[in-house]
DNA sequence: TGCCCCCTGCAG
DNA sequence: CTGCAGGGGGCA
């Protein structure tokens, strides 16, 4: 799915349209996609205002004037787009109309309409969801919230928290590690990928072996190549695009991700895919060695 | 701490 | 046709 960039990128679009409009109807084309009762839809979604639109994670956050939030996640193929109204346009924006005036789609899961305009959570996948909670003790009530780490781009966000998480999972390989939402949030297989290849850390090295220097720059890593992301609108490498409909252009930088055969950019050796923590997996076999305590 | 699974679509 | 895909929950 989305990774953070990705998400936080949607959320930047979404923010500047939705908050103070309030929430007209809402169609399910697939009901898993909105798993809500009719009775709280009517009771707590229409007729409520948007009132922000946050991000925790991969995670989109919506407060409702009702006291409940939108909690919407896109997995791996989800997309959140916009449509406004005729005459309530993008402004200085620089909506994809082509692909916004053919919503819905197929893909289309479950349709939003508001005041000023429409949003469509399309799914090709159908495994992301929209959800509603109560606003209140939101994020130590809801199972998924409670549980995730810390926010990488946060200014406080410290070495030393993410040694220490790293370390209660010091039995895994580094990639399934920074993988886990619990250790930090946010991390989905392309910025794995491409922090452990800015770090020089090979993804099935035992996360309890790397060095504090190497973890170090792993923790950089991380938030740099996020930070980058988001400047260019994330990655799009098939379905994703953000809420004007717009794919993002990291992947054009990428150095590892989805390079396989390609030359490393640092050796020049070839770039390989292998299998880790589950995912396919890009590695330079010569930047990135299993080291061992 | 790995697997299977939720799905659809696309490349090989 | 088989295998694989930005995620993560549930299950040994």
């Amino acid at each position: 799915m989305p990774e953070l960039p990705e998400v936080e990128t949607v959320r930047l679009g979404l923010q500047e349209f939705l908050p103070g409009q309030a929430i007209k109807s809402i169609t399910k084309d697939w009901p898993k996609s909105l798993p809500v009762s009719e009775e709280l839809i009517s009771a707590s979604l229409i007729g409520a205002k948007v009132e922000s639109v946050q991000r925790r994670g991969k995670l989109i956050i919506m407060p409702l004037s009702s006291g409940y939030s939108l909690l919407i996640h896109l997995k791996m193929t989800g997309q959140l787009v916009y449509r406004p109204n005729k005459g309530k346009g993008f402004g200085g924006g620089h909506p994809n109309d082509s692909l916004i005036d053919k919503l819905p789609d197929r893909s289309t899961r479950v349709i939003i309409e508001l005041t000023n305009g429409t949003l469509f959570f399309n799914d090709q996948r159908k495994f992301g969801w929209v959800k509603l909670e109560k606003s209140e003790g939101l994020y130590e009530n809801n199972a998924f919230l409670s549980k995730l780490g810390p926010e990488p781009l946060e200014d406080n966000y410290t070495f030393e928290q993410f040694k220490n998480a790293i370390k209660r999972r010091a039995n895994t390989s580094i990639k399934a590690a920074i993988l886990d939402q619990t250790v930090v949030a946010g991390v989905g297989n392309i910025y794995a990928d491409e922090s452990l290849f800015d770090a020089r850390i090979h993804p099935l090295t035992k996360a309890g072996d790397v060095s504090t220097i190497k973890l170090k720059r792993l923790y950089n890593a991380i938030r740099e190549v996020m930070s980058l992301s988001i400047s260019l609108g994330g990655s799009s490498d098939r379905n994703y695009v953000d809420a004007k409909g717009n794919r993002g252009s990291y992947l054009k930088f990428a150095k590892v991700f989805r390079k396989e055969g390609s030359p490393c950019p640092e050796c020049g050796g070839e770039i390989k895919k292998i299998r880790a923590a589950g995912r396919g997996t890009h590695i330079c076999p010569r930047c990135q060695k299993i080291v061992k305590k």
